[in-house]
DNA sequence: AATGAATGAGACTTCATTCAT
DNA sequence: TATGAATGAAGTCTCATTCAT
């Protein structure tokens, strides 16, 4: 609290009037950073470009996010500490945390729904099973960042991002023709694939 | 340290017999975790298998193993914790960290290797992108089950990483043929996308 | 730290406020103790005595302190205690310490020299010894009395101090005029007997 | 004890199988110290010296044993700090350093007293005072140079003791022959300077 | 008799929180 | 409303002592 107070240059006392306790804070601080980080895609001048392109736009916003989201992990991970003896808040974060992944999720969603519209998705093509990918390959760089900051040889998260992502767009679009005969059985039931 | 000591039915003072200090409890604790969770893909039984076969083996075996290294993450969350005020111990972990992925990295590295070789892998696969990608996707998972234990309606870490990671293998080995002329030239210049 | 704590009638934590350690604040404390002992001659009306005189009343004044310095041993013991496991705090405590005694020896010497100034101090008198001497006596009575209160009958450490101190100015102003001739040759070389 | 118990080559569970404890082992230690320490005149080869030879024999030979005696301080101070928290501990300690230290002062009192029957002691020399000076310069030299091992600039502990203790004999000798109209009344009432 | 791993009381220290100013 | 000195519960760590081997 001593160093949140210094860096936001008012006193400890101060913190103690606007939450409730060291727990509120992180918490209040950690959602507001999540909410801050969603992408305005209109915003970015691609209100009439199609799914497919717009999903590439998103997938370079979110690479260029990705120093800024990076350097919040420190306090991400103090947050899982301090929660780790707090069930109730934690489990008060990790509401709002579902709710800010629901938002990403959904922007996800729409331009694949969309891109299915327009007739670009591949028929078959799991629309959950993609955004879920597509949000664990983020997070998963995100922490694989955290201690390996060269990730890989990509030199950068940024450059991760864009290739990792792009590469599951390019992949969704382009999957072959035949995938209205599924070839594999086995570790995959049918069922399982389609989105709900 | 209260805390693992009563659970390793042991005092405080047996404890710090055995370790320096928490950091070196908790890092030597999580390592030895992580490498606990090495998969011999030649004890699953298929040494002979074709490489394709082989990566959906290891996709099983990840997904079942999933539960068992998703119940070690609070303790992986209290290590980043801890480590945030010792910049000298966290250094020491995350090479450690970095040595055991890259044997994660080596192992499906090989698989997509012996792919290439026995010529079931499409021409141009970025072998380092997917093995980036494949990890990512499953640290993703870990995260995100973290506070959505039901991972977007997957029910199950098993069955979301059989699910996610089980597509990243479809997708690698069955990209369209007409890859040899891609349509995409921005997010991802063709010289990018060979494994060095 | 607990008793100190309790004595001062505050927090641990407040403690903590002031001193970084346990050793900071028992050597802070033991070089104050020493700089609160500091006598000043002037205060006690001997401002245009003799030089001779004003040591005589530096001897009373000494002994008069006695007990007070002696009361604070059990602290002294303590740090003495604490540093040896603690070499860098050991050495800037030493240093502070040095220089409180270069202050006690200042003013011993400059008595020593006002007399000398005056005549009253017989010839070839080594005033550099003298000082040391007169400290010697007080620091080991001090010590003496840590484990025998009556200090070898004296009664008091305020008795003994008068008495030895008592006896050193004595010897120091009344030593004999055949010094020209000294009968001893073994044991002191005339050289060293000078004040640099 | 790890550490005494390394330096002596032995287990701790050997310690205690021959000390009840840590303060009786460190005051045995330090009574035993204390007692090897003792000086053998004889042995020094001046059995048939006057006393005066003999006394300026011991202060040689008390010259040499400074610095051997120095280097046990450390474990000295060990001994104070532990035995400020063991009151009954603290009491038996004090009075073997008691019983060590009337050894001292018995030797050095009697060869003043030898002196006195050979008629080279002054009249009127209060040899009580005497040897109790005579202790405590030895004993405030050693705490000096506990902080100070260069002792004012005397280079080392040998050449103050010397310096020191040999002045002290001189003085003792060499008062002046007035010494039986005393004429100072102020600091030292006369009954007080005689030897018991 | 010797050992040294285990113990746990207690030491030092931190830091979220309070509250008088 | 803002402050920051004071607090004390709780945490990390030490070390004298025990005891099974």
């Amino acid at each position: 609290m001593e160093e949140i107070a210094a860096e936001a240059q008012v006193s400890k006392g101060t913190l103690y009037n606007y939450f409730q306790s060291k727990e509120d804070l992180l918490i209040a601080t950690a959602v507001d950073a999540h909410q801050r980080h969603g992408i305005d895609l209109d915003a970015l001048g691609s209100p009439n470009a199609t799914a497919r392109r717009r999903l590439e736009v998103l997938v370079d916003a979110l690479a260029d996010l990705f120093e800024a989201i990076s350097s919040e992990m420190p306090m991400s991970q103090q947050i899982w500490g301090v929660l780790l003896r707090a069930p109730e808040a934690r489990e008060r974060f990790f509401g709002s945390l579902r709710q800010v992944y629901e938002g990403y999720r959904s922007q996800i969603t729409s331009l694949l729904e969309d891109a299915d519209r327009e007739g670009s998705l591949p028929a078959g093509t799991d629309i959950r099973l993609v955004t879920t990918t597509w949000i664990a390959i983020f997070d998963g760089l995100l922490y694989r960042q955290g201690f390996d900051p060269d990730l890989d040889g990509f030199g950068s998260g940024r450059s991760a991002t864009k290739a990792a992502l792009g590469w599951l767009v390019k992949r969704v679009f382009e999957s072959a023709p035949q995938t209205r005969n599924p070839p594999d059985g086995e570790t995959q039931p049918p069922g399982e694939r389609q989105s709900k």
